[in-house]
DNA sequence: AATCCGTGGCA
DNA sequence: TTGCCAAGGAT
């Protein structure tokens, strides 16, 4: 497409001036609008909101800048502590690459998170988007922070019909916003065009009598609003079946294990489980066998589930049978294999599927 | 480039 | 109920 034509009907300057009025006068009083400036807290407000609510994350900034309040603070945290204060946010890699890069910028950056694109990027699970984000809000830095709201809103005002699930498609975006950006106040410009998409100009129903620059848009001009952004999208939902078992030795202690370092989950807790396709008796057989076989213990476990989780991951659904049960015998402990007791149990970080058996597990046996 | 990586809200 | 999706990044 031939972005000039494009821009050529934009008036950038009225289109800067009634963006940043309207955010000024309108945005909402979130927390990460109130931490001072910290380029720190900024980073941790960001990681957070990728893909996941506002609404969500607050509650978690929160509590996590209460145990965390400064980058040496959270740069001395132990592993186990930090997986645990993300515990229930999902894409748990976040939380894994933050302290990894926090404990870099200590480490080489004297605690000071870098100001240049170059330098900021190199850091772990700081991608396009947040090297612009931090670097616009922290420092005044005017680099784009084109993430989906961006997109949807330029490729609403400029008429882009370009695919926003191409990875490639963003680097147009960056263009745009770079010939767009308001230089006096790149914070201001990069958060308002945020704000928009998420106030006004949101996927369906857009509130475009209520737009501040809808005098700019040409999807709205030519009525089309509604048909922007494309967006292709691919869905192969896997369905896998487990079984899985809440164990208790003689002495109330709780037979748990950490998933693999990688994949899916990589470092929460769990309870002991396997996949498993057979029909009822036979998962719980199942089970017992592959308890028996893996980990060489003997159990009893009751003939009926207490409780089955069904959970619905972005490409993936489980659907957990949850039994309780007996371990028979001494344990003689595995790599990755704990037994605690309950109050142990809750220091660690569960997938929200493992924390629903656990709070089953409680009310119907504790 | 295409796929993986969580969760909860919503129409 | 089902699919979409919300301030993305790594591989």
């Amino acid at each position: 497409m031939n972005m000039n034509t494009n821009f050529d009907k934009v008036d950038i300057k009225q289109f800067q001036h009634d963006l940043i009025t309207w955010f000024v006068r309108e945005q909402r009083d979130l927390p990460w609008r109130k931490n001072g400036g910290d380029p720190y807290k900024v980073w941790v407000s960001e990681i957070m909101l990728q893909q996941t609510r506002v609404d969500t994350v607050i509650p978690y900034y929160e509590r996590f800048l209460e145990k965390f309040p400064t980058i040496e603070s959270f740069a001395e945290a132990d592993d186990e502590s930090v997986l645990k204060i993300w515990e229930g946010l999902g894409y748990y890699s976040r939380v894994r690459n933050l302290h990894s890069a926090v404990k870099e910028v200590v480490q080489h950056y004297g605690g000071k998170v870098p100001e240049t694109p170059e330098e900021i990027s190199k850091l772990k699970g700081v991608g396009p988007y947040t090297a612009g984000a931090v670097l616009s809000i922290a420092y005044g830095v005017p680099e784009p922070a084109v993430d989906g709201n961006v997109m949807r809103v330029l490729s609403r005002i400029l008429l882009m019909w370009d695919d926003i699930a191409k990875q490639s498609t963003r680097k147009l975006f960056e263009k745009a916003v770079r010939e767009l950006m308001y230089y006096e106040n790149p914070s201001y410009f990069n958060q308002a065009l945020m704000e928009l998409g998420a106030l006004i100009c949101t996927p369906t129903s857009p509130s475009c009598l209520l737009c501040p620059v809808r005098d700019h848009c040409q999807a709205f001009e030519a009525g089309v609003q509604e048909e922007l952004p494309v967006k292709t999208r691919k869905k192969t939902t896997k369905h896998v079946e487990i079984v899985a078992a809440v164990l208790k030795n003689k002495d109330d202690q709780f037979l748990i294990r950490k998933r693999p370092e990688k994949g899916l989950l990589a470092n929460l807790w769990e309870f002991p489980n396997v996949e498993d396709h057979g029909p009822y008796v036979q998962m719980r057989q199942g089970l017992a066998g592959y308890l028996k076989n893996e980990l060489e213990i003997d159990t009893e476990l009751e003939t009926g589930t207490f409780e089955k989780v069904n959970h619905v991951f972005t490409h993936l659904t489980w659907t957990i049978d949850a039994f309780s049960g007996k371990l028979i015998g001494d344990f003689s402990g595995r790599p990755n294999y704990k037994l605690v007791c309950k109050e142990q149990l809750e220091e660690y970080a569960f997938p929200v599927s493992h924390q629903k058996i656990w709070q089953a597990y409680k009310k119907q046996y504790l």
